[in-house]
DNA sequence: AATCCAAAGATTTTCGAAAATTATTGTTGC
DNA sequence: GCAACAATAATTTTCGAAAATCTTTGGATT
């Protein structure tokens, strides 16, 4: 693996997460620090970055960590539930035996982590494992373009997803496991009109209780102050 | 502007017209004579094509144009219809008087620039305008998501048009042109379930005579090439 | 003849410095 | 005090060479 791979690999990694603040420059004197490497991996990885609208650019003054907005969480949402359920049909017309395998062997190892507590607890395990799930439920619908464009919104509506995650801001009341099981069984019974009534109603809740926690949430973290 | 700017829209220009055919090494030395710049701005430019699927890149082996297939045709051209058709609502239900006037405008310029002949006919003109038409259709739908996802899949499906436009390929017996003017006619009137009927045929009619061409043109363009 | 291996060559990748540009600071004049 | 400007500093962008890796060539061996 090439240092411009790395550097695009970390870069990515610590915007998702948020370890680099929206809006914050991207100096590549700090970057050269932060992952050891010269200028030329770096900026190769960040304008690819760019071309993935995680970074923005500006001819000769550098990079910045994309800005967050809510107009882009309900656009990256809608535009989700149209693709997405749409590839769900797909999926669910085209699947096989080793896609129903994928799909309740990634539900199962789903609601082993997020049964976990104390020490076992890992959000970013349970949050990979969340990724997953949602991959598995479209993964054959055979439409390499499709998933490309999911991998993209799932990444963009994800990192408003992740501050909110680490305060615990998010309401009660909701069973999200039982909502993914559901999910899982109306897919893999076929029921093609259910699954996407479902797999949009999960989406259109967590876009809610996301754009609630933010509301609320009128503290210092990156999304908050992005929203405002 | 900067090098790598130019660089990214000279390569991005001459694998769109296959001026760069599909599948050819992109060697740095051979780039740097070509364009006239040093290797870096070449590989940052290189990078962002990458993550735009206009080049593929393989670890210290290098990048290549990216190739064809009459598969991925098929698959960027049903996204594409499930996008821009849902787009074209949004634009109707959103779109104010100077979405209309652009409409107007661009199909002007567009009926126009096709009723030339001779030494005035100017393909890419010709294409510009072509492009220009589709994209004032969906300019008012308020989603910078969906308006990316469709630039995109109009340069993808463009790379299989331009050969066969290059060597006038297409079978007779369509008016293009009329397709556009009722396309247009149904968006200013607000008559979303046929604008978007009328576009769904305007592109599978399109996808079809593509098909035709490459099954029929069994000679040595790059596109008959990648068919095969 | 076919296969393996080392050497030479070609190519990509990375670095460090130079060039170009933007941002900041300090000074002058009003 | 403050706008205008020059000097300085900080930063991005680009180049050219070095390092690392892959590919080809030409024997040596079976």
């Amino acid at each position: 693996m090439t240092l411009a791979e790395k550097a695009y690999d970390a870069l990515r990694h610590d915007i998702i997460r948020g370890e680099l603040a929206p809006g914050r420059p991207l100096r590549l004197a700090d970057l050269s620090e932060r992952y050891d490497m010269g200028f030329s991996p770096l900026r190769e990885a960040l304008n690819r970055l760019q071309a993935e609208r995680l970074v923005t650019a500006e001819s000769l003054r550098g990079f910045r960590v994309a800005p967050l907005s809510l107009d882009e969480l309900h656009d990256a949402t809608s535009l989700r539930i149209l693709i997405e359920t749409e590839a769900l049909r797909a999926s669910i017309r085209l699947g096989d035996d080793s896609w129903e395998a994928g799909i309740v062997s990634a539900l199962y190892a789903l609601n082993l982590q997020a049964g976990r507590t104390g020490p076992e607890a890992d959000i970013w395990e349970l949050e990979a494992r969340h990724h997953a799930f949602h991959r598995a439920l479209l993964a054959a619908c055979n439409s390499p373009w499709t998933l490309e464009f999911v991998e993209r919104l799932y990444v963009a509506t994800e990192r408003y997803r992740i501050p909110i995650l680490l305060t615990a801001a998010l309401p009660a009341g909701r069973d999200v496991q039982a909502e993914h099981s559901a999910l899982a069984q109306a897919t893999l019974e076929r029921d093609a009109d259910k699954a996407v009534a479902l797999l949009r109603e999960h989406y259109l809740r967590t876009v809610n209780d996301l754009a609630e926690a933010i509301r609320q949430n009128e503290s210092d973290t990156p999304l908050a102050k992005a929203a405002r």
